[in-house]
DNA sequence: AATATGCACAACCGCCAAAGA
DNA sequence: TTCTTTGGCGGTTGTGCATAT
């Protein structure tokens, strides 16, 4: 047999999703939660395959998702953990549980490529990040051990360079409201209505975040506590690092304060005992304890 | 004002591995 | 133990928007 018939079938649309559908996904997905994603098409009607339910869902309309412009703060977390893990985006995005993996991915290709491009034709850095990021997947695991403390200090340098909040650091744009969006907004709105009922019961943090840069998106994005979506695979061995991380840091209601501060604290830290050895004898597994 | 180009983002595709039968 | 099914990940592409010419 092979592989399923997933998105085989005739008859399934792809393409942008509809207000429409969302609302429908998340009429689902609100009342059996995230999962069973091969059910849904034949339980909503949607003619999209499973895939792509589970893509806009964890990507798009998974509540406690933060949309809009990257901080300077994940901007340098971004850059940083990438220089760490290599291209892992989940790993990655287990770090920072507001941002998708698809986010992170697309913000690194777009703009911290370029930047570290630019870096690197001035200085010997950039070049360093980018030769780790081409290197074949079998050597990230030794390269990390090997550069662990490269990684660590410019982190260290990257973090002290603006004290300031960096969320205030960025101008939050105003959102420029294009007309093509208020028409999916005032959709959107009902989908955030759905959800917020949704999140409510137990939910506490939500809305937390939605700074709401983007009309579509912001409005989508209602409350945290989206631990069901991300549910944690153990399954490659070099991304297991931060996937099994992360469904600790989810286990505390996915709060991106303490992840980050302890982060933070760990990637500060020289002046620990054991210093960087420590950490480089560390198994990677054991290292999830310093998130 | 019209056209060309570049950019940003959403979505798709192929592969892999875990889980279940 | 083997095969099938399902979910997840990373890479890539397509499309719409913004800016430059």
């Amino acid at each position: 047999m092979g592989r399923p018939p997933c998105c085989e079938n005739g008859g399934v649309k792809k393409g942008p999703w509809t207000p429409e559908e969302d609302l429908v996904l998340v009429s689902y997905v609100q009342e059996h939660g995230p999962g069973n994603w091969r059910a849904v098409p034949t339980n909503t009607g949607l003619m999209r395959c499973s895939k792509s339910c589970r893509l806009r869902w964890t990507n798009y309309l998974r509540p406690g998702i933060k949309r809009g412009n990257f901080t300077d703060q994940e901007e340098k977390l971004i850059v940083h953990l990438q220089a760490l893990l290599g291209n892992r985006w989940a790993a990655i995005a287990s770090y920072l549980p507001e941002r998708t993996d698809n986010d992170i991915k697309n913000y690194w290709n777009t703009h911290l490529k370029k930047k570290l491009g630019k870096m690197s034709a001035g200085e010997g850095a950039g070049a360093e990040v980018k030769s780790r990021s081409a290197a074949p997947k079998g050597q990230w695991e030794r390269r990390l051990q090997t550069d662990i403390h490269t990684a660590r200090q410019a982190l260290r340098e990257a973090l002290s360079l603006d004290p300031s909040p960096a969320s205030s650091s960025k101008p939050q744009v105003p959102a420029p409201e294009p007309a093509v969006q208020a028409t999916y907004a005032s959709s959107a709105e009902n989908i955030a209505r759905l959800l917020e009922g949704w999140m409510r019961p137990g939910a506490s943090n939500g809305g937390k975040t939605s700074s709401g840069s983007r009309s579509s998106a912001s409005a989508v994005s209602g409350g945290e506590g989206a631990s069901a979506s991300h549910s944690g695979t153990a399954r490659r061995p070099e991304g297991s690092t931060g996937t099994s991380c992360k469904a600790e840091v989810d286990g505390g209601a996915a709060a991106p304060g303490p992840t980050f501060s302890m982060l933070e604290s760990w990637l500060l830290d020289d002046g620990m005992g054991h210093g960087d050895a420590g950490l480089m004898d560390v198994p990677l597994a054991d290292a999830c304890e310093f998130f």
